[in-house]
DNA sequence: CTTGATAGCTCAATTGAATTGACCTTAAGT
DNA sequence: ACTTAAGGTCAATTCAATTGAGCTATCAAG
């Protein structure tokens, strides 16, 4: 073994039987309680090779056999579900001045969440933060260490030097570190790390509006707006894990995120003499007539951005969500006028063109957790 | 097995050979002429799986020892390279009232090509031309049939109903038949099919600019303008194969298309009455005052949606290339102003950020055939 | 000119995991 | 009761990768 992962690596009999794991765990998570048999079809695999993984998988506590169930003729099918218990995942969303944090477990609960101020937001403190919200959370909510499968942690990217004018949502002190693989040897577990749009992006998939779907953007209202693109099944990360920087398009001659962001409206708002720092001080102010004012506009520019990303992506659907109030992102999709001049103006859709995301606005924290979560049901070759 | 090839087939024995014969062909072609140590280095395998994995391929005429070198101390490694009789693939670009052909070897390099004119391109004929496409080929070039690994189709997109304007340059006839499956059964050997930017893009991986490159967008002028975008180093296609209809993005409230394609300059050209109906004439007319005009306009819309790309999809670089003399390309590049508020203004770059097709103007019938010599090279646990 | 180190490679045995085919169990239909 | 259908287990086989010992060719030092 290379000690870098190569972009391919080889494959061999233990590499085939964690991607078959995966697989299997992925179709029981997918498609609900499924008996050997049709996972195997399901899967290409062969009866006894799904007999002998879910041997495996219920040893480890990930799988449980639900009951049987005496469909139609034959012998009842022993069903089998994703334990719940069986792992969890500590997801972390860091801003310059906090992180916020939720124990889940397999299935997608929160059973646990906290914050903690943060005075500096290097790397030194955030991993002890980290640390100490670990601590927390398997103590608050009684699970087992080993149980923890990973962390995730969502930053505000870009990631590394770019020409974006540094925003002053940017983490100080991080230039020079990065951050998967300081935060795993600090932590010592497996640490995921991914921006605000893409983890919410993930969220939604496992446990969304999105699930199934293998083709979507989401738009995420963080402090400004960003992008999460999925393209066959996986996270478009782009060459240096910053694509999706969408609030920096021009729509109009305006930069989007002037336009469309939760920081365009606050600013309306308190032009006009509102509160608008926090998500409940909106939420509060959502008959301004402001609100209104912003609305209108934001959806002629969202409106330009989507067909723009249908034309350039062609996703199943584009999800509007984050930190907004649900009313604001639903009055934001019945404002949006979507040019039928698009390549997903196709008769024969299903699915609407526009969906608000259904993790509302702790998605980030939530899209956090689900990061760790998605990689146990995703075959992989590339690692453990 | 199941008849309809899940989206994540399960991994077994001979799928893993399947994927480690594809990563030692890669090695070889990528990295040059390579001994087993050094294969087996950078795939991760043991010396010995590679040495089997050589020892079938040498068999079938894949790969071919070219002798042994003595670099360091030691035994003098063992090169070997791929044998460029190996295997071969036949490129054909289909456009509404012609038949582009190319027979091109395992080192993509042109044995052969031809073209036939197309009455009717619908789906029988066009079977039956390609048909005798091959049959020219492979008599004109004296490779056994045998040795031929698949056909690469290019076909006008965008494919299925859509709500763009049904362009002139897509094929009648179609509109029920799903191309892959229908010329395979016809035709009796594998068959890919994808537009032409999506073509170009694969060809400047295998043997252009973009070689070893994971993350980059390909601006195909054709009639039109194509997006072929490569992200991890596979094609984003999109839940339909329609991404990249970059051309109907709107810049400054104009189609890009409009202003930034073979057709918008023909149409200034031929407006101050110069012929401009193939890439000879627009190449005899490169001097002529339009075309700067022309290429002045291009540029400025162009730089916006390459910044914009930039930003959506973080590539390592962008290339421009297609069906324009190569002058006008580096025309455009050289005008081309592109915005330092771009993810892409990183200042450790190591590409410039626009670059040139080294492919020239027959990008996409050379792209056809590269999709077919791309699926060799490329590890996919999901066909043979 | 010998000797040791280094690098590449091969042979034979082992191991991990999937497949195959025979057989068992349970239920529905006749 | 008997047949059919469906899900599942057991044991043997097969495929392909790994492991470790040993061989070969070259360079470098004594």
């Amino acid at each position: 073994m290379t000690l870098q992962t190569p972009r391919f690596p080889g494959s061999n009999a233990e590499r085939s039987r964690l991607w078959n794991r995966a697989l299997v765990l992925r179709h029981v998570r997918t498609a609900g309680a499924s008996g050997r048999a049709e996972i195997a079809r399901a899967s290409g695999l062969s009866t006894q090779a799904v007999s002998n993984i879910i041997a495996d998988l219920t040893g480890e506590g990930l799988l449980a056999e639900i009951g049987r169930r005496q469909a139609r003729r034959g012998l009842p099918v022993a069903q089998y579900a994703v334990a719940p218990s069986g792992g969890h995942a500590l997801g972390v969303e860091l801003r310059p001045d906090a992180a916020r944090a939720v124990l889940s477990d397999l299935a997608g609960r929160a059973l646990w969440s906290g914050r903690r101020a943060l005075a500096h937001a290097g790397p030194d403190e955030v991993a002890g933060e980290i640390n100490t919200l670990r601590d927390e959370a398997l103590a608050g909510s009684g699970v087992c260490p080993d149980r923890l499968l990973g962390i995730g942690v969502v930053m505000p990217g870009p990631f590394g030097h770019t020409g974006l004018a540094a925003a002053a949502t940017e983490l100080p002190g991080w230039e020079q570190t990065d951050p998967a693989p300081f935060l795993e040897s600090r932590l010592g577990c497996a640490v995921v790390i991914e921006n605000d749009a893409n983890a919410a992006a993930v969220a939604e998939r496992l446990s969304g509006v999105a699930q199934g779907l293998e083709h979507y953007a989401f738009l995420y209202f963080g402090a400004g707006l960003g992008l999460g693109i999925v393209s066959d099944a996986g996270l478009l990360r782009g060459a240096f894990g910053n694509a999706g920087e969408i609030g920096h398009v021009r729509i109009d001659g305006r930069r989007l995120e002037e336009v469309a962001s939760r920081v365009s409206l606050a600013r309306r708002l308190s032009a006009a003499g509102h509160a608008a720092g926090t998500v409940e001080e909106i939420e509060a102010a959502l008959d301004a007539p402001e609100t209104g004012q912003w609305l209108d506009e934001a959806a002629a520019a969202l409106g330009q951005a989507v067909v723009l990303l249908e034309n350039l992506l062609d996703p199943q659907v584009v999800i509007l969500g984050g930190a907004l109030p649900d009313a604001l992102i639903d009055g934001l999709i019945s404002r949006i006028v979507l040019s039928p001049a698009s390549l997903a103006a196709r008769p024969d859709r299903t699915l609407p063109r526009l969906m608000r995301g259904a993790a509302g606005r702790m998605t980030a924290t939530h899209g956090a957790a689900a990061l760790v979560l998605d990689r146990l049901f995703t075959p992989r070759l590339d690692a453990a």
